[in-house]
DNA sequence: ACCCAAAAGGGGCATAATCGCGATATTTAC
DNA sequence: GTAAATATCGCGATTATGCCCCTTTTGGGT
C-alpha cells in the first residue's frame, strides 16, 4: 500500500485529505502540522509521497520542506495550495515539485496527480543511477588513462645504449632501468632536454633546485653520484661552462 | 510572449482556454481539434507549451500526440481532463506530462501549472546538455583508451611468482590469491598498469583516493600493510620518487 | 537505525637514504 | 708552469622511509 505523509495546519483540510486518500486505497501514515515535525516523519515512516500545504506558518514553510526533502531525503512531493501569489509561485517552481493542486481538492484529482507523481518519481530515480553509472564509468577511464601516464611524449636515445622516456622521467641502458635519485633525475631530464648543447651550473641550479639554490660544487658533487650510477661516462664537462650528454 | 497551442475539441472549453490565457498574458498561436492538426500547428507555430486535451476522439488520442511530441518535437504539455478512468491515467503517466489539469479549469491554477511546466521544462533541458557532454566526454576517453590499447594483456606477471588478473583485480601468489583491500587493490592495479616504471606519490595519490585526496604518510602505511600481506618484497622504493614492482 | 569488525588515516620515532659541503687530488686552459 | 676548474671522497646534516600504534571512518549484517 502507498504510504502518504500530509503535511497540512489546517485541521479540517488534514483529515479531508486523509479520508479521501484512504477512500482510494491510500495509506496516510502521518500528518505533520509543521515543516520540522514533518522532516521527523519522514525518517520514521518513510513515505512513499508528500502531500504538502505550501503556506505552512510555523518555522519552515512548505517551499524550504520541499528543497529538504530534494537534498537530504529524496521522495516525491505534491503541493497543495489555496490561493498563489506570484512570488511564491517563482519560489515553488524552483523546487519542481511533482504535482499541483488547488484546494479545494477534487478527490479524482487527487489520486491522478499522485499516481503521475509516483511514476514520474520512480522513472526519474531510474535515469539517475544510469547516470551515475555513467559517470562512475567514466571515472575508471579517467583513471586507466591517468594509471598509464598516457602521453604521446617522445623517448630520446643517447650515449650508446642510454633511453630516456620524457613522459615517465627515467632513463634506461640496455633496457634496463637505471635507478636514480629525484635530484639525479631532475638533472638527467634538464641534460636530456638540452641534449645536443651544454647545460651551465646556474641554468642547473634553476632547475634541479627550487627555492633554496645550491653551489657549483653541490651539481659537481650530482654528476659524481650520477657517474657512478650510469654504467658508461656520458656525462661531458665542457670546462668553465658545465655538463652535457654525448649522443 | 509565451506562445501556447491549445488541442481541444470542444469548441467551447477551447474558447474558454483561449480568453483565460489571453487575460494572462499568453499568447494563443492556434487551437486544434486533432492529433494531426496539432503536429502540424506545433511545426508551423513552434510553441512555447501545449495544452493537450486528453479525450481526443479523432485519429490519435492526445496521449499518442504526447508521445510524437516528446519524441520527435520536444516541448512541454499539460493535459486536460474531464474525467480519468484508470487505464487512460496509466497511458497517461508513461508519457510523464508537464501538468494535469482536471476540467473545469480554474484560470490562476492553470497559470501555476503552466509556469511550473515551463520551469521544469527549462531545467530538463539544462540537465539533458549536461548529460550529453559527459557522455562525449566520455566517448573521447574510450577512444584514447582504444587508441593506445590499454586494455590489453589481462594477467600480468610479475616479482617472481605473483600474478595480476587485470579483469577480476586480483592477485595471486603462486596460484594463490591474496586477500586485499579495496585501496590495496587500486595501488597494486596501479602499479601492475606502470610496471617497469616508478609510480610517484602524487599519482598514487591520484588514482587510489577519490575527491578528498590523501597525505604521502597515507599512501607509506597502505605500502607498509600491502607488504605485510605479500609473502615477498616486491615493492621497492625509489627515494624521493615512489614506489614500484620489481618485474 | 544500530552495532561491530575491518579498513583507513595520521602522528611519532627509529632507521635508512640522500644531500651538501669542505678538504684534497687531478685535470684543463692558457 | 700555473691558476682555475673539476673530480673524488668522507662525514655530518637533512630528508625520506619503515614501522607501529592509536583514533576515526567505512561498510556489512541484523
Amino acid at each position: 500500500m502507498i504510504k502518504v505523509l500530509v503535511v497540512e495546519d489546517d485541521e479540517v483540510t488534514a483529515m479531508n485529505l486523509k479520508m479521501s486518500l484512504e477512500k482510494q486505497g491510500y495509506e496516510v501514515v502521518s500528518i505533520a502540522d509543521n515543516a520540522v515535525t514533518a522532516r521527523n516523519k519522514i525518517k520514521i515512516y518513510n513515505p512513499d509521497i508528500a502531500l504538502i500545504d505550501i503556506g505552512l506558518q510555523k518555522t519552515m514553510d512548505g517551499i524550504e520542506l520541499a528543497q529538504f526533502i530534494r537534498e537530504k531525503n529524496p521522495l516525491p512531493f505534491i503541493y497543495l495550495t489555496a490561493h498563489s501569489d506570484n512570488e511564491m509561485l517563482s519560489k515553488a517552481k524552483k523546487t519542481e515539485p511533482y504535482g499541483y493542486i488547488v484546494k479545494p481538492f477534487d478527490p479524482v484529482n487527487l489520486h491522478t496527480t499522485i499516481q503521475m507523481a509516483l511514476y514520474r518519481f520512480k522513472e526519474e530515480k531510474k535515469r539517475n543511477s544510469n547516470i551515475n553509472e555513467l559517470m562512475s564509468d567514466r571515472e575508471e577511464l579517467e583513471k586507466l588513462v591517468y594509471a598509464k601516464k598516457l602521453s604521446d611524449k617522445p623517448i630520446v636515445e643517447f650515449g650508446n645504449g642510454y633511453r630516456h622516456d620524457t613522459g615517465l622521467g627515467e632513463t634506461f641502458y640496455e633496457n634496463q632501468k637505471i635507478k636514480l635519485t629525484k635530484k639525479e633525475n631532475a638533472f638527467i631530464r634538464l641534460l636530456v632536454a638540452q641534449l645536443g648543447s651544454v647545460v651551465d651550473f646556474e641554468q642547473a641550479i634553476n632547475y634541479v633546485w627550487d627555492t633554496k639554490g645550491a653551489t657549483d660544487n653541490s651539481v659537481r658533487t650530482l654528476v659524481w653520484r650520477l657517474r657512478n650510477k650510469l654504467p658508461t661516462d656520458v656525462i661531458k664537462n665542457a670546462s668553465g661552462v658545465g655538463y652535457y650528454l654525448e649522443e
